[in-house]
DNA sequence: CGGGATATTGATTGATTTCAATGTGAGTGG
DNA sequence: CCACTCACATTGAAATCAATCAATATCCCG
């Protein structure tokens, strides 16, 4: 099923240092951390595909993920990127709706969906948790399409960054664990657009670059101002 | 809170003859049966706003809903249509992260969602319907992100047609409730553009435009070959 | 220290938007 | 009942933003 040089292990001892991040807290959180199991994810090995049942909740601890549709053709949106401290795949249909890979090396705590469901029967509080990740996911996805149907290129590319920034909890050196071409097919934008146009974010002082994936968040006002 | 000549009213009898469209079954619809308060709405009469705590579940009965953002200068992304039968407002969050408004005159059933949730303390089924409405709201969705960040114009309009000509049972003459610019603002194009592209498909046969509102479904397949 | 993947930058094209004019139709009041 | 009117829709021409095509540049990674 997986075409890649893919690896995932499930994993014991063997697990990657995880940077200290301050990673959120939240009923999930804890659940699993009693009935998950961790696993690790080699750069874009897929975690879970398109249409397949949903059997688990995932959490990711280290490393990053994204969720994504493909057409025939190849063309690619992505529908979100999850870090570590996030959980995906509360899907409450039967079946995936979209696949999910990981982004880079990462490792991912796995709960059976029917566990939690079942712990959900007696922690009321959970079953709140659950709803309101789920909520939060629906909700990021409609201010997700607001980006993609009334954004104009530069906007696009400073939302991208202030989710991110904000994300990782407002620090002004944002690490990005994506490619262009990830962050291209998130925006629905191509790879030289979204180049460019961090390019001109740095020409406005918005921004400055130290490397592709390393940026410093110099006004987060001007971003803010160009979010709309 | 309304600007506009608007006009909603609790209803006991008054309720408005309900064309004899198929409306989909489910758990959901009968507790509206049960608990639900009909209400009229005249056209783009808000339903909800944005940010307002959630009170209420809704089901349409008959006319047409829109969910949608706008951004501080006016521009709007449409976020999903109602259709008769379809329930809406189900977020699980603790306030509106868009808002609602009457496409045109419309018949809403209202549930308190307090009520719902009681029933479903005692109901494991309704719980499960509650979920995959919702469920089907996320993919609906993801499915919407594809669109707005992947596809052109003409697959956008295709794809806009399949889901309405599917949503009303597949019947080849195409009633639309709405409007080019909420079309447009569906798809993220312009009017212009929704209406260049609906002549398009005309001059390809796809389909034959009776009136702006009224479309007959000549080419179903042509339409499925550009959903790419 | 290469070397291939990833990213940037430039030149040009092209799809969609914008600006503009005309057409159409539903609802109203004379 | 018809004419009028205003909102909505279509069509055309020009402008624009982002895509595409193309050529370096840079950065990991082995």
């Amino acid at each position: 099923m997986n075409m890649r040089v893919a690896k995932s292990e499930v994993d014991g001892a063997k697990v990657i240092p995880v940077a200290n991040k301050s990673v959120k807290q939240s009923a999930l959180t804890e659940v699993f951390a009693i009935v998950g199991v961790t696993m690790n994810f080699d750069a874009n090995v897929e975690i879970f595909g398109e249409a397949e049942p949903v059997e688990y909740f995932y959490e990711v601890v280290s490393g990053a993920v994204r969720t994504y549709k493909v057409l025939d053709d190849g063309r690619r949106q992505i529908d979100a990127f999850y870090l570590p401290g996030d959980t995906f795949g509360l899907e409450a249909g039967s079946h995936h709706a979209l696949s999910a890979e990981a982004v880079s090396r990462s490792t991912i705590r796995l709960a059976k969906r029917s566990v939690v469901l079942a712990m959900v029967a007696r922690d009321p509080e959970l079953g709140q948790a659950l709803w309101s990740a789920a909520a939060s996911g629906l909700s990021a996805a409609q201010e997700h399409l607001l980006v993609l149907g009334r954004k104009t290129a530069e906007e696009r590319v400073a939302s991208f960054l202030l989710d991110i920034f904000r994300r990782e909890a407002n620090r002004d050196v944002i690490e990005l664990p994506m490619s262009r071409h990830d962050i291209a097919d998130y925006l629905g934008l191509t790879i030289e657009t979204v180049s460019r146009t961090i390019s001109l974010l740095e020409s406005e002082n918005a921004i400055t670059l130290q490397s592709a994936r390393r940026l410093i968040v110099k006004s987060a006002s001007r971003l803010r101002q160009l979010n709309a």
